[in-house]
DNA sequence: TCTGGGGTCCTAGGACCC
DNA sequence: TCTGGGGTCCTAGGACCC
């Protein structure tokens, strides 16, 4: 961590890379180049929704979270792959090891896209200079486009990351926030979704600029803590440091699964609950992990949906742990109706090697 | 013949303690 | 015969992001 506060202030960069998934596709298999590619499970088992689209789908009108059909009927012509996630991480991992060779100060935020913090890499090149080579790189090494924001901070660095797509590279000073960050609508800042939108427009808050201006004290009444991190973020401040230890970190593990059809037969509910827990019991292993609350997520026929959690007096971690609490758990808040969706997370997740005091008690 | 799966953080109410 | 106020833990749900 930088502990010196530079003469210049900080140079954030928000490496975000663009269509990640089909873009890999694409990069893995030349001849799609050019097509409209979009990534997405299979609707026979209700899972056709669009993951991912190429920027040639997207012209189409094809978006994400889209239903397959509705894709479909807007671009008769668009490839459809099912999503290879391994194959994705595997080059997640690639490419945050190329931003690596950089600056050590680099923070992974999600499969693709990464803060780097590149104050004290001024012996390498301009902040420009440094962002063109590792777009250059990712293009040639990897067939991957990506966009760039550089900016003095986090969110100004993501939201410049996002003004320019493909390939794009933009500066967002602070001086700059009043001709290129306020202007946009409220729906286009981090932090607000659906939900806020709706409620800042019915008090005339339509851009990012009424944000800044907006009263603190009705920001904080419509939209609790976050309403004063948005004012804040919305002029321009945001004193998150890049933390390359925030990767590793972890509160929750879990996995949930949209049933082909729904369930109510209870022994076939057992089978799939017997599946998630050892998912969940896999992946607590790959990272050396325990908890100690396991939460069950049902979600019924009509989609209304519950999680029932339960703290434990102990650690656990192995399958036949996670899978007795989360039966306990089923059994106790079922109602019966038939079951759409099942899942299991394990909860207040820690590191093996932290809770060895309290594991070695059992 | 709609609406996946992986997460994080916050809120709010009740229990319980001092 | 009328009951404060603060703090913590636990639980359920909501909002948001990729």
């Amino acid at each position: 961590m930088n502990k010196w506060y530079p003469k210049n202030g900080y140079v954030i960069f928000h490496v975000d890379m663009n269509s990640f998934y089909a873009s890999v596709e694409i990069a893995d298999n030349p001849e799609l180049k050019g097509k409209p590619v979009a990534i997405a499970g299979n609707p026979d088992e209700r899972k056709g929704i669009i993951v991912t689209c190429s920027y040639e789908a997207r012209a189409y009108g094809v978006k994400t979270t889209m239903s397959l059909w509705e894709a479909r009927k807007l671009c008769p012509s668009l490839v459809v792959l099912r999503p290879n996630f391994p194959r994705y991480r595997e080059v997640s991992q690639e490419i945050f090891k190329l931003l690596e060779t950089y600056t050590p100060y680099v923070e992974p935020v999600s499969i693709d896209e990464a803060f780097m913090d590149i104050t004290t890499c001024s012996h390498l090149g301009s902040p420009i200079e440094l962002a063109v080579s590792i777009q250059n790189k990712l293009l040639e090494q990897m067939n991957l486009p990506c966009s760039i924001g550089i900016a003095p901070n986090k969110f100004l660095a993501k939201m410049g990351s996002d003004m320019k797509k493909p390939n794009g590279i933009t500066i967002l000073r602070k001086r700059d926030i009043y001709s290129k960050l306020w202007p946009l609508p409220i729906e286009e800042m981090y932090g607000v979704g659906k939900k806020s939108a709706a409620k800042l427009r019915k008090h005339v808050i339509n851009n990012i600029g009424d944000i800044a201006k907006a009263d603190s004290q009705l920001l904080k009444t419509l939209l609790g803590v976050n309403g004063e991190k948005l004012k804040s973020r919305a002029l321009g401040n945001d004193p998150r440091p890049v933390d390359p230890e925030q990767a590793e970190s972890f509160k929750s593990i879990g996995s949930s699964t949209t049933f082909p059809k729904d369930i109510v037969d209870y022994e076939e509910l057992i089978i799939k609950l017997n599946d998630l827990a050892q998912n969940v019991a896999t992946r607590l292993e790959r990272k050396d992990a325990v908890g100690d609350t396991v939460q069950l997520m049902i979600r019924y026929y009509d989609r209304k949906t519950i999680t029932r959690r339960m703290k434990l007096s102990t650690y656990i971690y192995s399958k036949d742990d996670i899978f007795y609490y989360s039966e306990m758990l089923l059994n106790q808040h079922w109602n019966g109706a038939a079951i759409r969706l099942l899942g299991i997370t394990i909860q207040d997740a820690k590191k093996k090697e932290d809770v060895t005091y309290q594991l070695s008690l059992f």
